[in-house]
DNA sequence: TCAGCTAGCTTAACGTCGTTAAGCTAGCTG
DNA sequence: CAGCTAGCTTAACGACGTTAAGCTAGCTGA
């Protein structure tokens, strides 16, 4: 039922089994294997639709088969988390530091969105090779920018809080594919416009009239601003 | 085994089933009290820990009762991350706008690092009135700082962004309660040096340099001056 | 006063999940 | 060709969210 093997050697007579031509043996199952099934699974059904027994059946295997290559789900979770950080390009280093910056930026929230379960996963450690090359990609761009001490640690931190919200949010008003239930919350923040004033007079949550990638922009541009505005002016310590 | 009733009712002789004095009923169950418990569960075991089972038990139910009030399990966390989000203190309108929004996005970081499980649920739609009505407080703010139409748009996203962000990687940071890993992942920065010199030289991940709140204060100083600083250089639309 | 209704709970059970333990087997080594 | 082991399977456990159905206390209306 859950092996995809047509015919179990158990149950088929011997001459059917001996019969079967050097059949290629499958590739072995790896870590890296079921890593890359996992962000299928994930990018098709959500992070809902990840089971063991799922993931197992996708490779023609049994679930308990997955547990030699690697210890648990959530380890599953870390390594497709990672493996999806190391899709966000590098860019080649310019003498334009805020040029570069924006485009590691922008490509670590494409490649957020484009795995919507992603930012629902940051809460669990990132440590990850491909997410500590990226981390180190930024900070080299804004030291080369003056960055020093503690203005690099703020800037650094910023920038990283801002690209996590951001997609984070997005990925969630996305996700939320019920039309129905955005229009009842547009609707309701609109029947209690007395209570929410500004929040219906800016539009805050008509989604067809704010263009996302525009604001992730210019908010961007806002932090990279105020980063290059004082960049020594306090010691490291 | 479930029900903390001492003795059933079917079990125990008639006399000693009419005997019990006009004992109190207990308090009615509630969708309230759910949330309310199951805030503390979260509190205590973190959100792993919260089971409906287990939140039955705490309020000496079973599992089931708890469907009486309440849809799904989802619901009990949607409502308890909106129910969180009310102890952000909103504050008096002062004539200080950039005060008035530091004080309420300190008091709303300062709420989810209270309950460390928080973050990690921001990953569902968040439209409670809680989190609503501190929406409507920061943009009123922000609009008698003199931001309308997109640059409005721009800050209102980039504060709460910011303030997200921040949030969920102090709280999966600190939740690594585990020390050894911290340091394993320290010690692994510092040991491939040549990959990341600038990493191990800023000591991003050496989190006994870094005071938490300084850095969050400093980012934040950084997004309201660029919020002032261009404040009607565009029309609506 | 009492039949009857129902809000609010319980008991029972289903299917699925992550994970462990133990057994089998193909292919390599001596 | 005996024997070992990497790599898989079969079997099973306990916990989970959730549904269906049954019981019961207390209120309602005649």
């Amino acid at each position: 039922m859950t092996s995809a093997e047509p015919d179990g050697p158990t149950t088929s007579p011997v001459w059917l089994r001996t019969e079967q031509p050097r059949t290629r043996r499958r590739p072995p199952l790896t870590a890296q294997r079921i890593v890359d099934a996992a962000v299928a699974v994930l990018d098709e059904h959500g992070i809902e639709g990840l089971t063991m027994r799922g993931l197992a059946q996708r490779l023609t295997v049994t679930a308990t088969a997955l547990y030699w290559h690697v210890r648990t789900k959530d380890d599953v979770l870390d390594l497709a988390l990672d493996q999806i950080f190391g899709e966000v390009p590098i860019p080649a280093v310019t003498d334009d530091w805020p040029h570069d910056v924006r485009v590691l930026v922008r490509g670590w929230r494409a490649a957020m969105l484009a795995h919507p379960w992603a930012p629902g996963l940051v809460g669990r450690p990132m440590l990850g090779p491909n997410v500590l090359a990226r981390t180190e990609f930024l900070q080299s761009a804004l030291v080369r920018g003056g960055c020093r001490g503690v203005h690099l640690a703020v800037v650094t931190r910023t920038l990283a809080n801002y690209v996590i919200g951001a997609s984070l949010t997005e990925a969630t008003w996305h996700r939320t594919a019920d039309p129905q239930a955005r229009a009842a919350a547009r609707d309701h923040v609109a029947a209690s416009a007395d209570i929410y004033p500004t929040l219906t007079a800016s539009g805050h949550l008509d989604d067809s009239r704010w263009d996302d990638d525009l604001l992730f922009e210019a908010g961007l541009d806002g932090i990279l601003r105020s980063a290059a505005q004082h960049p020594a002016d306090e010691a490291p310590h």
